[in-house]
DNA sequence: ACATCCGGTGA
DNA sequence: TCACTGGATGT
């Protein structure tokens, strides 16, 4: 097989290929044989001919990079290092693809002024109120039924046409991208966004607070699902749950609490409307 | 660069370098770069050209093989496995380049005198009584609770516990498995019913059992809709679930809600404006 | 909000 | 099969 390469970025395998000398009786050893285990590696068992080991056989590999390796060892080193360190993915950043440097994690010294509180939040992952955050889809399979006579109305669906979003290469072309914000503020009506609990406060403060209840719980316990084992830390036994008890005073408990705010926000919307016409 | 190769175990590498267009701006991009900090490996820059995600871009890299991978958990599984099992060449023959085969532990027909009674023990997992391996997570989130007297009634064909599972090799050896059911169902009356709902009895046995109720339901509807269409093994149709049932009537509510908000808030921010310059 | 990962899809 | 995108999920 005669390739040509042309490519510098070609890794470089070729260089460790050898040129055989000119085959003896045994010609079967010394081809390089791919290493079935171990993709990308190959081996070749060479016959030692002269000295008090003559006759005896020696096993070479190549790493898929070519290097000549002879022992287990070896293989191992290759397999799990890189620079004799060992191989630790953990610190390889995938998109630069560079292992990250000696980042001393160092806090910054102004913990102050967030400018960008509402990232933070959203770093938060904004987990305080109703399902704020798109459901996935197979969630609803099926199961989320608009009930309407009215046969006018168009969108029942998401609407995913439009956007006119500037791409990353700083040309003002129309390019819609994964927008969550933008598209729950742009059509907060009659869609998605609205499909999820009223939290509205009422004379059904109750209930309401005890889908929220539900709501939260959900929420929590889907993250701890989806935690891995290793990151529950410390319980290796699952930690007792009871079910979810909520007594009349704690919703009553509840209720004060939102009342009080309410309260305080009514007057701090008082004192504004004062403010304004003085 | 040019270079022959007679090897035809040489690894084709050299076949999935694509030959670029001439050089734009944008050289970088599509170009498989060597990567530095994993010999052997390249990677490549792709930028998005339609869709929602337009603009976005996306980073391959390509094995030692060629193989081409999309995510640093792809790069770690090429890099520490073969064949789905963690790489561990304790197992691996040197001298001929495999792995050692899967010493199929096969009991001896005669488990009379039981010497090793101790190891066997093991082999079953039989921690006893003692914390349980640790159970996955979604089934168990919630609190199940059993409500049965009827320990008689048989387990109901959940009984895993040793079943004929012919290994690679293609003979049915009988070895021990999923010991949970059986252990579960030991204790329990075996109803899959009963998985279902704890119903607290108190005084506010009628609050708690509905609160419950709903948390559990949508449990359970949660992990099914997680679960994939495979392991729906003779469900193909999902229970039935009843459709949320969303009316216009709700949709208008919420929207007027969502209206009347926004013109306060637009009426508040303008008045906000005069006063700010008055 | 944005990064990352991986399933789905169509050629 | 494979390039490419959608969109679910992590942070």
């Amino acid at each position: 097989m005669e390739v040509s390469i042309e490519q510098e970025t070609q890794i470089e395998v070729e260089q460790s290929v050898e040129t055989l000398p000119e085959s003896n009786g045994l010609v079967e050893e010394k081809v390089r044989t791919p290493c079935e285990a171990l993709p990308g590696w190959t081996r070749v068992v060479v016959t030692r001919k002269r000295g008090n080991s003559a006759g005896k056989s020696d096993v070479y590999y190549y790493s898929p990079t070519g290097k000549k390796v002879r022992s287990k060892p070896d293989i191992e080193k290759m397999l799990f290092q890189t620079d004799g360190e060992v191989k630790d993915l953990s610190k390889f950043d995938y998109r630069t693809g560079a292992f990250v440097e000696r980042t001393t994690t160092r806090k910054r010294k102004n913990p102050t002024s967030n400018t960008d509180a509402y990232g933070k939040d959203l770093a938060d992952f904004s987990m305080a109120s109703a399902p704020f955050r798109q459901q996935p889809k197979k969630l609803f399979n099926g199961s989320v039924t608009v009930v309407s006579n009215d046969l006018n109305s168009s969108t029942n669906g998401l609407d995913l046409t439009f956007k006119n979003v500037p791409n990353r290469s700083g040309m003002g072309l129309v390019s819609p991208r994964q927008i969550y914000w933008e598209r729950r503020l742009q059509n907060m009506s009659g869609q998605n966004g609205l499909v999820d609990f009223d939290v509205c406060c009422d004379a059904n403060g109750e209930f309401q607070s005890l889908l929220h209840s539900i709501v939260k719980t959900l929420q929590m316990e889907r993250d701890l699902a989806n935690k891995k084992p290793q990151e529950l830390e410390g319980n290796h036994k699952k930690p007792t749950k009871k079910p979810i008890r909520i007594t009349k005073a704690d919703i009553r408990k509840q209720e004060k609490q939102v009342i009080k705010a309410r309260r305080e926000l009514a007057k701090a919307v008082a004192e504004y409307e004062v403010l304004k016409y003085s």
